[in-house]
DNA sequence: CCGCTTAGTTGACGCTGTCAACCAACGGAC
DNA sequence: GTCCGTTGGTTGACAGCGTCAACTAAGCGG
């Protein structure tokens, strides 16, 4: 009695949600292929159909969160000055880490095992990481002398974004007897410092290097303003 | 034929090294009670005489990586200037890090599970973190005033070092075409947009609060000096 | 000497991922 | 219209896991 006559492959995409509702409730170290086939009432080896193994259905949940996330970011409100549509995308990414915590934790608290194995999921999380280059072409100019420069700055926001994340929802925040008021402006102050922190490059920068692009430093434009992102989903 | 009549509980100190073990050879995630029973030729039951299950065996590997760690940041090269001192401690991380890859990712890497209920794990945790702490209120004073301040700064730092080290070799680094040169100065730069962010935070600070600690504001004081963090363990 | 506690034993249970074999339906070639 | 390979499912088995339960031997305080 097998094919249910219509619906192709109607079963790969369900066991992605299953896959969804399982992590969301379970935890994803919980996640296991027979409870998914079980909550889909069809038999333990058919997700094997599909998915070779339960890590490849994991990483083609995760690739998802990335392409969600990548949306998130792009779906920003825009800026004509760069410092400002970099402070957008900040805000953006804490809000999605508030609103999707799940997704969030899926994305950068999963053990990765041995992702090299999962190319497309490394496309994806790559290509979250391009949308943050891309702003930071438009600060420093978009050439082969700036390219580090940008990668590195795309390293430290990458890396102050991810690392007060982690922090704040992942696990300790009041295991370090953090004040409500410290949590509640902790966002704010991170991107406040990562603003101080490129101010300051700009302004160096500026003075520095000789082939640097021509263009007006206008660093500082926009006024920082304030904003909440929501404290946890 | 039990109780080798000496070495009262030596079997506890042997789990503990037997599941290090396991974790380095085979990831955390394959780490079970089974193997590190049979790693030291016991019946599979005995590690539960000590432990009361595989997550509380794993939570005293990981608290006791919590406690060097805070040691290797407490014997740190110590500076009168709070901000080479703030410095030093950033190597002392990073260096941390880079030599033992696989405590680092172990504290930090590891979904944690439930960690609450492990009290002496978080303890531990937040031991490591008032390191951090310590040098801060050198910077901003001791006092009520001054310590959601501490706290926001700490986090900051905290969370650049984090998610630096956890982009440059838990996940991607290669996966995201990221150059050597980029790779190779990361960690200085991560460590210089900090300096930056803190330099210009506290000419504000200088100047804003009324009950601001009438410290000599030395910021900048010590130039920064290069040092190297080894790439990878 | 008795009985409790400690540190170990063996055995079982149900869960997991995964391998293997089987089977029904469909699609195209002939 | 028949034949055959592919697709998407099935059942059954296996070993490894955590954990519960019952048992046992040694040491010790009373």
């Amino acid at each position: 009695m097998p094919r249910k006559t219509a619906e192709p492959i109607e079963l790969k995409e369900a066991c992605v949600r299953a896959a969804r509702e399982v992590i969301a409730e379970l935890g994803v170290e919980h996640l296991s292929l027979r409870d998914v086939a079980r909550r889909l009432g069809v038999s333990h080896q058919a997700p094997y159909k599909h998915y070779p193994s339960r890590d490849h259905l994991l990483a083609e949940v995760i690739r998802r969160c990335f392409e969600s996330f990548t949306k998130y970011l792009e779906a920003r409100e825009r800026f004509d000055d760069p410092g400002a549509d970099l402070e957008s995308m900040g805000y953006q990414y804490l809000s999605f880490a508030a609103e999707h915590p799940l997704e969030y934790r899926l994305m950068f608290g999963t053990p990765w095992s041995e992702a090299a194995q999962h190319p497309s999921l490394v496309a994806e999380g790559r290509h979250s990481f391009d949308t943050l280059r891309n702003v930071l072409r438009r600060m420093h100019g978009d050439s082969a002398d700036t390219r580090d420069a940008v990668d590195l700055d795309a390293l430290f926001i990458w890396s102050s974004m991810h690392g007060l994340t982690g922090v704040m929802h992942h696990n300790l925040t009041c295991d370090l007897d953090l004040s409500p008021q410290v949590t509640r402006n902790a966002a704010q102050h991170v991107m406040s410092m990562i603003s101080n922190a490129m101010a300051a490059r700009l302004q160096s920068a500026a003075i520095a290097p000789p082939a640097a692009a021509p263009r007006p430093k206008q660093q500082k434009a926009a006024p920082i303003r304030k904003r909440t992102v929501r404290a946890d989903g």
